[in-house]
DNA sequence: AGTAAAGATGCAAACGTTTTCATTTTTGCC
DNA sequence: GGCAAAAATGAAAACGTTTGCATCTTTACT
């Protein structure tokens, strides 16, 4: 099984010490702090290392320190506009910290994320950041024996066990149904994904759930819908719900869940906000421009996304031990044409 | 600049093996290829392992034998539906073949390619699939030296310089272009994202043309609309086209854009596929559910991501110098609703 | 100009595996 | 039961850095 294609062609430090003149040692000192070499050297090994193409190894350094440059992210799914925002710019935040991003998706098994975190802390991640609060115990202890920083994000809550960076979801969905019923609405309807396992969607849910509650009685059973977190999914839900005796207004559990709403009704010939008013969570990239402009919650997912970095990356993370680090980032109506006042 | 939390927790190879009682190379071998190890020696290390819960650290491992069990990948954009798929298909490809992901955004910017790539490198990655065919010499060169595997995938061409496995871009242009004269379209609008350093819209800008004035006379310039690579910008360019002297189909370079012309349409109350017929390529997640249904040509990003995978794992590729490996899969045109037989 | 302190550099020992080679144990066979 | 061959294991040398300590230069100050 040996592999004839090696790294061979690779110098090491050693090969630019030589052509410069210096020690290995001094080489690397270059490399991690160049201030600390004098002006002639550096230049010397400068020019070595230009002329030889070196590229550092990380993983040698690595060895020594523990710190690889390398920061994980686990996130239920990629294929998914929910978290591209997120992902985009927790990355690039990353690559300007001169890390790399090692990402892994267990589409919502939560079982699956032992395995990931184990593999990841193979490779020996610097940190890692996952979506949401609700995690299995296992890899969690996992991280915390080896002492991995953990963040969780997306979600806020003041009582959370891990330290997060996220907008309160509980919140986001109190706001989306009170802004209903203050646009008159009484009869509403609720178009949530499964929340088992999803703190995020159970926060909102049971955020809407309230709101609406303090001026309505209890919600019939039938105006509780649970879709399945895509477009088609929720789509065919609400065209199943709108057939029927149909509500004035649908709060769907995110924005890709409320893209499904439109397009039912559109597909239904239903106007809206005319025929029924549809608001959604998270503002993700699209519910902008698509027609109408959906009037939704906005979570700030890519400065969710860049406070994550930036913690993870400035060792900002309290030990697992000690009280969690919690960063609520502010959730806002925004609305656009998808709301009607009744 | 000591830090404090450190891997001091995590038991390595040797005390596993001292717990044992065997010596650390078995315990390697054990990791790596079980078979050889007794089964009585076995068990005592897996149960050794266990009760340590010792996490096997493949940085070390990767300084003797150069590989590190990582793959990079490099796309434009994580932050869009473009290659969401892809990206998916990939990430969880590679989970199962034991390997994990890095990867990194450039934004359509092929000079951060480089600063990219030796990032990677750095990382020790033991291969990198990049979105497309075009790219700067710099970073394949420093590839190509380290011997490390590069794929490009999306597009294919017959003639292409490094390997690759994907659709032909060209072709799939081609054909959309075709169904729409099929459908005797006459007055055809084209909307395509920037060209320059994105070879998958040119080519099939280049194809689109090619069918076009088989059967036309020359395309007039106000027929060809450039549109920024998201949904926004497109619905915006398009609602302009729209505004004047409407053509009676709209092909669009992808389906991010075809969908920013479905919402210009309907912005300005344009009736799809019976005022207006558009066309995409992709197929995205999404396309099959908007209402109308997008008729596109399906690209099949998830076959796309696994063969890279799967390629790039199982080491199939041929190095720089020696002819590249060329995998094309099939594009097909999926008819939905919104093109319309005139 | 001389000396102590500060600044640069070099040496060599790590870091945690894998792997070659040598050695020991087991197996198969007459 | 003994012997050769095969299988399993062990010892130790890598892999390419970083870093504490030691050494050699330079700087600053009297």
């Amino acid at each position: 099984m040996k592999r004839t294609r090696s790294r061979k062609g690779a110098p090491g430090i050693v090969e630019v010490a030589s052509r410069a003149r210096v020690s290995p040692a001094t080489v690397s000192r270059f490399f991690t702090n160049p201030d600390i070499v004098k002006g002639a050297t550096r230049k010397r090994i400068e020019q070595a290392a230009a002329d030889l193409g070196y590229i550092r190894d990380r993983m040698a350094g690595a060895m020594h320190h523990g710190f690889s440059g390398t920061i994980g992210l686990i996130v239920p799914t990629i294929d998914n506009a929910i978290f591209a925002e997120l992902i985009s710019a927790f990355a690039n935040r990353l690559l300007e910290h001169d890390r790399t991003m090692l990402i892994a998706a267990h589409g919502y098994d939560l079982e699956l994320e032992i395995g990931i975190v184990r593999s990841l802390l193979e490779r020996r991640i610097d940190g890692v950041a996952v979506i949401g609060l609700q995690h299995a115990a296992a890899p969690l202890e996992m991280l915390a024996t080896r002492n991995v920083p953990v963040l969780a994000t997306w979600n806020y809550r003041e009582d959370s066990k891990i330290s997060c960076v996220g907008a309160d979801n509980f919140q986001a969905g109190y706001e989306v149904a009170q802004y209903l019923l203050d646009h008159g609405h009484r009869d509403i309807a609720l178009v949530f994904p499964p929340t088992k396992g999803n703190d995020r969607a159970e926060d909102r849910l049971l955020g809407a759930l309230d709101a609406l509650q303090k001026d309505l009685s209890d919600i019939p059973p039938d105006r509780l819908l649970e879709a399945l977190y895509d477009i088609g999914g929720a789509k065919k839900a609400v065209a199943a719900l709108l057939s029927g005796n149909r509500p004035t207004a649908l709060i769907c559990g995110n924005d890709v869940i409320a893209q499904g709403a439109v397009y039912a009704c559109q597909l239904l010939g239903l106007r809206i906000p005319d025929d029924i008013s549809i608001i959604g969570i998270g503002d993700f990239r699209g519910s902008a421009h698509m027609e109408p402009g959906l009037t939704t919650c906005r979570l700030p997912a890519r400065r969710i996304g860049e406070q994550a970095a930036d913690l993870l990356c400035r060792g900002g993370i309290p030990p697992a031990s000690a009280k969690p680090l919690r960063n609520q980032v502010p959730s806002n109506i925004v609305v656009r044409n998808s709301v009607n006042r009744i």
